[in-house]
Parts: structure tokens; C-alpha cells; sequence
DNA sequence: TTGACAGGTGAACGGATGATCACTATTGTA
DNA sequence: TACAATAGTGATCATCCGTTCACCTGTCAA
């Protein structure tokens, strides 16, 4: 019979701890967690979560970080009813910051509320929030805010004819070619949303 | 006239920092990130900080980690052009914590990962985050997980000649009608979506 | 039965880390 | 102008940290 690979549970451990003081422990605090009497368990612990993806090293002095992986959990994919006992309680607790899922560089980050339904295919929605980048180079393809008639404007950015032009996504709405230059505010790179109760 | 305290530029460069690398960064490096010559000035920089309420030390080891005010965004609503200022002059600047908007009983909130399109006509997108209630009672129109063949479903809930039926937002899709009782795993209260850079 | 492999042990080492302290520079105010 | 408060300097020190290496101990497949 093989042995039950306890990585799993470790990991648990760990996503327990980041919840409480947000870093992944150093390796004498994982020994001591995981019950390890060597700090090198610790450390071979985490190269085996690197390689599957739920930690990384930080490029700035290689310590260690959680990556998006570290704070999800496949749901849907592991799910499996298991008699009377509640399979959902083990993942009641995952440790999630959503404003570190959608802000990437905080300093330069705002939101901005949608308001119309002009990129309703797109799947953004009057009322959302969007979650702004300012001063990010943008892309054909981005969805910007851009400058338009003193309003800010959320639209996608198309080259067209060697112009930049703003187009919706709403076959109602349509593409905005501006005049002068084309002011951008910032780049879209998130989206929250919250459903009335 | 008064020197401008440069705390709130130093706290963004620890924001940008964190972002990356999910640490508070070394004394060393705080250092050279902010252009001190010595550890000590990180060292009571972070004491203020500590003051102002945006880090605090961890129960375990006395480290330094970073309080959900640290996380604050700033909202730009009402936008205004005001001459050649700088457009961000002109917005409100209320700190805006995404968790805090999307989440509202934590204990009870989990994130659960969409999969498929059967949601795309909503605005729910595959990959899209859900943020999910648990305990709360569903109500017809409400979105919500529930479990289906032991896998979790977001669907539309509907009372369907008095008995409760999921609803895709999709025309692909058929309606699911279970057999048995319909298990609720939670609603959905919210979504997070991120755009790749 | 054997051998490879994965996971854990224990110890040693060099370097980085946070704390502390006396001192300095700058600035607003009394 | 004088002075107190705030912010930063530079250096020391004990400690903690991650790395590395040889070695151990089960398990599984050949």
C-alpha cells in the first residue's frame, strides 16, 4: 500500500499560518509546525510546492512567496461527497486577499466605477468596479479608460488605420474615432463586482 | 511652510513591493528602495507606520506584516477636468478596500473559481472568481453554487411550478432540474475578475 | 531480493537580519 | 534667534536564517 503523500495537509498548514501573520514562516517555525526535527525537511518541503506550483521565490532576494495557486482551491475539480461529514469545512478558511488577487502595483492602481452598459459583451456590467492602472503603457486589445469630452470612458483599444480609436463592446454604441489625441487614463486590469443581497 | 511628510510616498513603494514579492521587504532593502543610507531609518519608519496603522507585527515572530489599511486603494469617482491639473487631483480619494467591498461576512465567504460559459450572458466569464456566501438562504434570482453530482454549479436559482430549478445564462445550456433536494452549497455575493497583463 | 527513490535527519557554515545607541541634520515654532 | 522635535546616520552585536552535505529509513517495482 502506498503512502498517502502529506504534502496537502503541510500546505494547509501553511495557508493556516499566512492567514494569520500573511509570510510564509521561516523553515525552523515549518519544522516545528509540520512536526519536521530538521530545518532541511522545510526546505525540501518547499521545493516539492514550488514544483507543483503553490509557492515561488520572490525576485527581489529569493525568498519565499505564495503564489495564486497558494490561495485557491480547485473546488469544483477535488469536490467529492464523503458520507455524513461536511467536505466543505475544510476549505472554510482559505486565506484570500481579493485586493491582492487584482492589484498588482497599488501606488499606481484606482477604481473606477463603471457606469452604462457599452461593454456589456464583454461581460462588464453597469455599477461594477473597475480596477485602474495608471501610467501603464497600453496595448491594442486593453481595455482603457480613456479621456473622452472630460468624461473617463471605459472602451477597448483598437488600432485602426494606424489610429488608436475606442471601441465598445455593444453593437448600440459606436466607435469612438477621437479628434485630437487619444487621452488614456489608465488600463484595465481587473473587475469586481457585488450582487445585491 | 511645512516640509511635506514623505511617509505616504515611502508606504506606496512598500505597496509596489509587496505587491511583487508579498513581504514586507528587509531593513537593507527598505533602505535602498527608499534611499536611506542605514537600517536604522527603515527600522522607525516602520515604527511610525506601525503608529499610523498600516503594518503591524506578526503574533508569531515579531515580524512586520501589512494591516488591511495597507491595501486601501484610492477611488476615482466624480471625475472632473480641471485645466491642465493632473485628473487625479480632481478625483475623490476615498480608500476603497476591495475585500472589504466584495466581502461582507468573512467567516462565511469563500472564493470558488468559475469554470465553463454557461454564466457568460451574466457577465460570468470562465476563470472569473466567485465570491460565494456560505449559510446565507438562497432566494429565486439569486446566483448560486450548488451541488450537482458532487460537483459545485453556479446557476441562476428559479422556482419553477413550486420547485427549485438552475437556470444557465446561456442558450447552450439545458436547465438543470435535480431529482432529489436541490443542495445549495452558498450564493454568490460577488465576482473578481483579472486581466492579463 | 535488490536497488532506486522519495522524504526526513543532523550538523556545520557564512551571511543577512533586527535591535540598539549615540550622534547629526533639518525644520517649525516659541 | 534659540530650541525642541522629527528624520536620518553609522556602527556594533547577538541571533536567526537558508544552504548544503552525508546519511538514514521506509516503500515500490523490477
Amino acid at each position: 500500500m502506498s503512502v498517502p503523500n502529506k504534502d496537502p495537509e503541510h500546505l494547509d498548514r501553511l495557508r493556516d499560518y499566512y492567514a494569520e501573520n500573511r509570510r510564509i514562516p521561516p523553515f525552523q517555525r515549518i519544522a516545528e509546525l509540520l512536526g519536521f526535527a530538521s530545518k532541511a525537511a522545510s526546505s525540501k518541503l518547499l521545493e516539492r510546492l514550488e514544483s507543483a506550483g503553490f509557492v515561488e521565490r520572490t525576485a527581489d532576494d529569493n525568498a519565499w512567496m505564495p503564489t495564486r495557486r497558494f490561495f485557491e482551491r480547485p473546488l469544483a475539480a477535488n469536490f467529492i461527497r464523503a458520507g455524513a461529514a461536511d467536505p466543505i469545512e475544510a476549505s472554510g478558511a482559505e486565506p484570500f486577499l481579493v485586493d491582492d488577487y487584482v492589484v498588482r502595483t497599488p501606488s499606481r492602481t484606482m477604481m473606477v466605477p463603471v457606469r452604462g452598459d457599452s461593454m456589456v459583451d464583454a461581460g462588464i456590467h453597469d455599477g461594477d468596479m473597475a480596477v485602474v492602472e495608471r501610467g501603464t503603457g497600453a496595448k491594442p486589445g486593453d481595455f482603457v479608460v480613456a479621456i473622452v469630452d472630460n468624461e473617463l470612458t471605459l472602451k477597448e483599444l483598437i488600432r485602426e488605420r494606424g489610429r488608436f480609436v475606442l471601441k465598445p463592446h455593444n453593437p448600440a454604441y459606436p466607435v469612438i474615432r477621437p479628434k485630437g489625441e487619444l487621452e488614456i487614463f489608465g488600463v484595465m486590469v481587473g473587475l469586481v463586482r457585488r450582487y445585491a443581497s
